[in-house]
DNA sequence: GATGAATGAGAGTTCATTCAT
DNA sequence: GATGAATGAACTCTCATTCAT
C-alpha cells in the first residue's frame, strides 16, 4: 500500500506532452501485448502502433519494461476507477457488498483481456516495479476489506476480523477466475450464472444469520 | 479431456533412452525456469544443466517450447499423482472431500514454485499445446467433480448438479491462490490457518444441513 | 604552417555573439572530453554543459567534429600563448632556450589533461581539419626552431642547420612525454627532476663546448 | 610489469581453434582499425573481414573492446618479438645498445601503422585492460633498462642509476616519434638520417668519456 | 536567436537452431 | 547417438542532426 509509484524519467520536458504521448504508448501497447504477448512484441512495433518513430518512443520511456509498467498501471487505474464509480458507499456493509461484488465481476468481464494481460505479463517487470504493481492489486482488494469492516461495524456482516483480509483475497480471486479460467468456465456458464453463484457463495460466508 | 497429448518427435530410436534423457531435461529445466523464467533461460543453459550438449538436447526435442511442454506436463503429472496418492476414495463423498481438500492445498504448498511456473509460463506454449496443458488442469479439477458427484449420490453433499463444475473450479482456485497470491497471503496467514479457513468456506457451500 | 584555419559557418550573424557562445562551448566540451572522451560525449551533454539547448548548439557549429576542432584550437592557442608569455626573447639563443625549455615543460604539466586530449582525440578530426591542427603543433615547435637559429647566429648554440627541425621536434616530444607517458614517469620522478634532466640532455646536444 | 594478461572467455572449447580464429580476427581488425579507426569499424565488418559471421565472432570474444585488446596485445607481442630477435645480448652494454637502438627505430618504421594504432586507440580500452596494455609497453622499455644496467656494470655506459628509467623512456619516445610525428618528420628526414641523429643524441647522453 | 521534440539509420549483442564430424 | 562450432535474423537502445514553432 505504501509502495511508491515509479516515476519514469523522460527526455521531454513538457509534462502535458509526456502524458499525451504515454497515453498513446499505452493504448498501442495494450493491444499488442494482448495479441502477441510482451516478449513477442518489439519496441519498433510499439513505436509504430503509437504513431511515432522508435527514437521518439525512447524519449518517453527508458526501456521496454517501462512500457509494461505503464500498461499495468493504466489497467489497474482503470479497474479501480470503474469499480469505485460503480459502488455506492451508502447503505449497510452488506448492501454495499452485494453491489460491489456484482460490479467487480462485471469489470472483470469487461476488462477481461487487460486483466489477463496483468496476470500473464506482470512477472516480466523488474522486481521493484512488480512490487508496486502488486500493491496496486492489493489496493483494490482493500476496497473489500473496508466494506467488510463497515458491515462488521453496522452488524450486517458477520466475519472474524482475523479473516477479513483472506475474505477480500477470496473475493478477488473468485471474481478474477472468470478471466484466468475462462477456458474452463465460459463453455459451461454465462456471466449471469457465474455472477449469481459466486455472489451466493461469498455472501453465505459473511451472512449474520449463518451459524 | 479429449485433447490429445502431444507426441514430440525425436531423432533417437530407443524409447527408454528418450524417456531417460527427457527426464534429465525436465529436471534441469524446471529449476532454470523457476529461477530465471522461460524467456530468460537459454537452450544452452538447459543443455548444460541437463548434462549434455546443445546438439544432444535437440536430438530429444524440436524446439525450446517443447521443453516447456515437457515441464508443464511433468508438473501436472506430479500434482495429480501426489493428489491421487493422498486421497482415499473409500467413505462418503463428504469425508473424501475433506481429505481431498486438505491434500490439494498441501500439494499446492509443497509444489509452490512449480505450480507458479505453470501459471506464469504456460501462456508461452503454442496454442495447440496450451490447450492440452489446460486440459490436464481440468483433469485434476475432474477429481473433485467426481467426489462431488459421489457425495450427491450418497447424500453427504448437497449441491445442484449444474454447479458441480463451477464448484470444482472454485476448489482449484481457492487452493491455487495460496501459490499465486502468496505475496498477499503468506505475510498474514500460516498454511494451517489458510487451509482450515478455505476448507470451512468450501464445505459450508456443499453441506446438507445448509439452506 | 600555410594550412588555413578552418572557418566554421554559423547561422548566427553577430560575430561577438558567435565568439561568446563558442567560448562557452569550448569550456564545456573540454571538461567533458577530458573525462569521457570525444566519442562517449554526446552533443546533448555538450549543449547542456554549455548552458543552452541542443538547437542552439547547432546554431554555432555544423557537426560534433566542429566542437572537437574548436577545442583543439583553443588548447593550442592557450599553449602557445602561455609559452610566448613566459619566454623572454632578449639575450643569447642559449639563455633564451634555457628558459623556454623550462617554460615548455611547465606548461605541459599545467595543461596536462588538455594536451593529452589533443593527443588522444585529434585523430577523430576530418582529414583536412586534422592537418590544420597538426600545423598548429608545428607552429609551437617553430618557436624552438627560431631560438635555435638565433643561438646559431650569436654563437651560443652549436647545431647543424640541417638538424634544427629535428631538434625542435625532439624538444617538443621530450617535453610532451611528461603528459603522454605520465603513467610511466610520475611514479618515478618529480616534475623538477624530470625538468632538470630533460633540459640537461637537450642542452648537451646543442652546447658549443661539446665535441 | 606484474599486471596479469586478460584471459578472454570463449564459448568455443577447442583451444587450438580459439587461437586460430583469434588470429584471423586480429589480422582483419588491425587493417580495419588502421584505416577506419576503432570507433568507426563495426563488429559486422570485423566478422566479415575475418571470414565468418557475426555470430561466430561473438563465440570468440565477449565485446568489441576485446578485439581491440587482442589487437594491441598482438602488436606488442610482435614488437617485442622483432626487437628481441634483432638484439644480440653479447658484448658490452654500449655495443648492445647501439644495435638495440637501431633495431628499435627500424621496428618502429616497419610497424608504423600498428604502433600508431596503439597510440591512438588504446585509450578506448576498459581501464583494467588499458593498464595491462601499458605494462606491455613498459616491458619493452625494460629491455633498455637492462642494457643500460649491463653497460653500467661493465663500464661501457655512464649514467646515474636514478636516471636509468627516464633514459629508457626517452629512448622509447625518441624512437616512437618517428611514428606519431611522421607528419612532421618524414618530409624533412629519411629514416637513415633520423636513425643516425637520434642514436647520436642518445649515445652522447650515456657516453663514458663525457663530463 | 532560441528551443526541444522528432527522427531513423545504425550500433553492439543474443540465441534458437542446424549440421558436418 | 553425441558433439559443439557456425549461423544470421532479430532484438533493444543510442544519438547526431533537423526544423517547426
Amino acid at each position: 500500500m505504501s509502495d511508491k509509484r515509479r516515476t519514469i524519467p523522460s527526455l521531454v520536458k513538457d509534462p502535458k506532452l509526456i502524458e499525451k504521448r504515454r497515453e498513446q504508448i499505452v493504448e498501442a501497447a495494450v493491444d499488442l501485448f494482448i495479441h502477441k504477448g510482451f516478449h513477442k512484441t518489439t519496441t519498433r512495433e510499439i513505436a509504430r502502433a503509437s504513431g511515432f518513430s522508435i527514437g521518439t518512443l525512447y524519449e518517453y520511456i527508458e526501456s521496454k519494461e517501462d512500457v509494461l509498467y505503464l500498461v499495468c498501471d493504466a489497467i489497474h487505474a482503470e479497474m479501480e476507477g470503474r469499480l469505485r464509480e460503480a459502488i455506492n458507499f451508502n447503505g449497510t456493509g452488506l448492501s454495499i457488498m452485494k453491489l460491489a461484488l456484482k460490479s467487480l465481476i462485471r469489470v472483470m468481464d469487461q476488462m477481461s483481456d487487460r486483466v489477463l494481460l496483468i496476470y500473464q505479463e506482470s512477472k516480466s517487470l523488474p522486481k521493484e516495479t512488480l512490487r508496486y504493481v502488486l500493491s496496486r492489486e492489493e489496493e483494490i482488494a482493500q476496497i473489500f476489506v473496508e466494506i467488510l469492516r463497515k458491515g462488521i461495524a453496522d452488524g450486517s456482516i458477520n466475519i472474524d476480523e482475523k479473516h477479513v483480509k483472506l475474505m477480500a483475497d477470496n473475493i478477488m480471486v473468485l471474481a478474477e477466475m472468470w478471466v484466468f479460467r475462462r477456458w474452463a468456465l465460459h463453455k459451461h456458464y454465462t456471466l449471469e450464472e457465474f455472477t449469481e453463484k459466486q455472489i451466493a457463495l461469498l455472501l453465505r460466508e459473511i451472512s449474520v444469520s449463518d451459524k
